[in-house]
DNA sequence: CAGGCATATAACCAGTAAGGCATATTAACT
DNA sequence: AGTTAATATGCCTTACTGGTTATATGCCTG
């Protein structure tokens, strides 16, 4: 229900998201120590993050796994879209210097 | 001081951005006016959105003239990059079932 | 210089959400 | 079944922030 930037808001759910990028799946438990936040918390926080399709839980031996869903930031970079555009026109129109201030580039589609 | 996604949380400052990018330039009242909200609202939220770097604001005859600074938005970019060469990859990996498995975000598992 | 717009600021209220602690739930293992 | 580990939930408090009303500031214009 909370819209997606609601979500990213918090900077321990992007951490989460972040760590969770890096590793390919991780149990809360890992994500507490990785953290250093309380285990209460990190559990809410991914129970919002779950909810936003932003992450997926499997079950596991002992506890349940997390994933990473990138799909759910499409939105996100749907968003930012048109703003891009826009972006890039006031790149060339003066001249770069916005490029300078920012190192590797991917080219947007 | 407050974080960009904390700024673009907010669905009126969102609305605001959009606003100000389809026009090159609005007077507050005219924001107001166009969003139906109060002014006192608009202006705090443009100067939220002007120390996040996201609008300028220029003196003008009869009013203050609100830009978009889409360049503002970069970090967004940027900080989204990583996971999107993520989506990419997978998709590709999937065989895009990820595309068709989202026409309107299916429910939580 | 007075009056009036346009906008900002201040003071205040209310909703909301994060964080902590305690506790419930669930699952493995013995 | 009993114990333990892993995780989720509920309750409570607290901090923040959006929104409103009222007021201040600044700028034109007459």
């Amino acid at each position: 229900m909370p819209d997606l930037f609601s979500v990213l808001a918090e900077p321990s759910r992007r951490l989460i998201l972040d760590a969770l990028r890096e590793s390919e799946g991780l149990l809360v438990k890992d994500l507490v120590a990785l953290l250093g936040l309380s285990q209460p918390n990190v559990s809410k926080h991914l129970r919002v993050l779950r909810t936003a399709g932003l992450v997926t839980e499997s079950p596991e031996r002992q506890g349940r796994r997390y994933r990473l869903r990138a799909e759910g930031l499409r939105d996100v970079d749907a968003w930012l879209d048109p703003y891009r555009t826009f972006w890039t026109a006031r790149l060339h129109d003066l001249g770069d210097h916005l490029d300078s201030t920012r190192p590797q580039e991917g080219p947007r589609q």
